[in-house]
DNA sequence: CCACATAGTGAGGTTACCTCTGGTATTCTG
DNA sequence: CAGAATACCAGAGGTAACCTCACTATGTGG
């Protein structure tokens, strides 16, 4: 008779991999040099329109809030990975978009975090990978959560007195 | 030979899950005044030997260097909810247990962060998720990666210091 | 033109990690 | 007891990846 004595903690066990697969990410990819982040941004760049991205979409993208994009961005524009060109249609606007080097990058990069990532998760075998994926799926579809999930709470029960 | 074209990045994946638990977690754990790191170790301690433990194996089990270790040990002592005391087998040791209080906070936390979870994780049905723990705890075991690797950075490309 | 929303970002903050250096108490070895 | 090794603590300094708040430039409707 178990009742929820046999449940693990999955936030744990999700939180230690996690941890895990960053570290590995980030080492498969300093070669190149650029962090796990960055990575995530060339490649959500990478998907995108010809024309990029502006900074908001991002960050809707990256589920972060709008002004950590900035930060990832220029990070990216220093090593000249992406170029911001404003917006013809809107001059408040910035268009992100991969440069030559950046979209070379982008290839190298998914090449080095496959090889990185797949170590990690061969001890699985093709067919549990698959039904990871598949749960992972699941619960990244958007929560019954309607606000922005990154930004959604204006300091509510907030942080500790900081 | 399947080139494994229709993997997907389960990386990705992850660390997007990743980053909602660990937002929930916080959120729903913010009312007991501690961070999901804290709760991490106190859930440890609560699951060691009554003596308590080290803090080398403390950092162990987080899978940290012991000096982070350190760090939050001295939140949580500061609280008053774990103790230091002197190993008596060993006397450079110190053993770190869990007070009173913070035992009590255990609980307290446990019910908090399942409450807090569970709607996360309640999209994958009960099968789903023991499916998705033992996925995990495959993932968790062992790695054929001794070394650790930190944090090796080339070097920045200068950053605004802030 | 004014009010207001929107886009990006400077400034400043937090959490969770790391390394390196150095110090103290203790235990082990000879 | 001297000396080496062990276990921990702690200061200093760093990075990554987040956040909020306030401000500026711009766009939109009355």
């Amino acid at each position: 008779m178990h009742t929820d004595e046999s449940k693990p903690d999955l936030a744990d066990l999700f939180l230690q991999a996690s941890r895990t697969i960053r570290g590995r990410w980030r080492e498969s990819l300093s070669p190149a040099g650029v962090t796990p982040h960055q990575s995530r941004v060339l490649s959500i760049l990478g998907r995108a329109e010809e024309q990029g991205l502006r900074n908001s979409q991002l960050a809707e993208r990256l589920h972060i809030a709008a002004r950590s994009t900035t930060e990832v961005v220029d990070q990216l524009a220093a090593k000249e990975l992406v170029v911001r060109t404003p917006d013809p249609g809107d001059r408040r606007a910035t268009l992100i978009v991969l440069s030559d080097a950046g979209r070379a990058l982008l290839d190298q990069l998914s090449a080095l975090r496959k090889t990185g990532m797949d170590s990690y998760f061969d001890k699985l075998g093709a067919q549990d990978r698959e039904e990871l994926a598949r749960l992972l799926d699941i619960l990244n579809r958007e929560n019954p959560r309607p606000p922005r999930a990154g930004t959604c709470r204006p300091g509510a029960a907030g942080h500790p007195a900081g």
